[in-house]
DNA sequence: TCATTTGCGACTGAATCGGTCTGATATAGG
DNA sequence: CCTATATCAGACCGATTCAGTCGCAAATGA
């Protein structure tokens, strides 16, 4: 319906654990995993789509691990959520070489659009800092409807 | 991943056909399938939970059909979206009765949360005379970083 | 050299989803 | 009263998606 996949979940605890354990030693896939109770196998799977997308960076080998790529406020929970579940898009008719049967007949594409722009904008203004911090500032999404 | 149903789809298709032909005759799934290339038995089922949940009201018997039980401007897709596909929750372990295995360990929880009640503010703010209206007024949505 | 750790693709079982069918009930009109 | 037209409800099925696993290759530090 309208969720997020479980993989997405695990991403943002990984992302998050390594922003908090930021400078410290590079954490592998079966550290955060023990640490949550989650599959390693899935949170080694998880971190390797978030690698691929430059998210984190690997250390290959003994002692190695994942690390952030970039500052924890450069970080949005859309770059972590697209990154293993692909492009967000809340309807299919959406994508740029959509099939929606009802194509050009149906009357909710261009509305549907713009409510899909809205949720990319609260998405992308998260970001793992602002997941991290304890203060809660209120920010205003422009929502065009 | 973060899709809407083709059921939900459908049913903001059906409200807004609805909205548009109001004070006219009261229009059968037939009739709303037919119009946009939909299957009509699924369209039925579609407009059956929208009338399960007051959203349109159902005329039994010939020359029958549905009508909008509300004013278009007090239906939001937030109701339509829910009355089809139950309630929306962006992560399983946001439901009260959540059974998510990380649990209380779960570190991202609390700021889905808040990622969620956005959504369901930006989903309850579009109404459905806002995706029949041609004008788009922006509107600002609070967001709680 | 060897243990550790990532990288990647294939695979499986379960759950969800789209869509169909059948039968029951209600109602307008002749 | 009878019939055609509609909604209503739930069972049902095939296809797709998803969570999670496994095996093997490659990199790297000790």
């Amino acid at each position: 319906m309208f969720k997020l996949s479980k993989k997405a979940d695990y991403g943002l605890i990984a992302v998050k654990h390594l922003a908090m354990h930021r400078d410290q030693h590079a954490c592998s896939a079966t550290e955060i995993a023990e640490e949550y109770g989650i599959s390693t196998m899935l949170m080694a799977k998880v971190l390797q789509k978030l690698a691929r997308q430059r998210i984190v960076t690997a250390k290959h080998g003994a002692n190695g691990g994942y690390l952030l790529a970039k500052e924890p406020s450069l970080i949005t929970a859309l770059d972590v959520i697209s990154a293993i579940d692909g492009p967000v898009l809340i309807t299919s008719c959406v994508t740029s070489h959509g099939n929606c049967g009802a194509a050009d007949k149906c009357s909710v594409r261009e509305p549907l659009r713009r409510v899909n722009e809205s949720i990319l904008s609260v998405l992308s203004t998260v970001t793992i800092s602002h997941m991290s911090e304890e203060q809660h500032e209120p920010v205003l999404v422009e929502l065009q409807t």
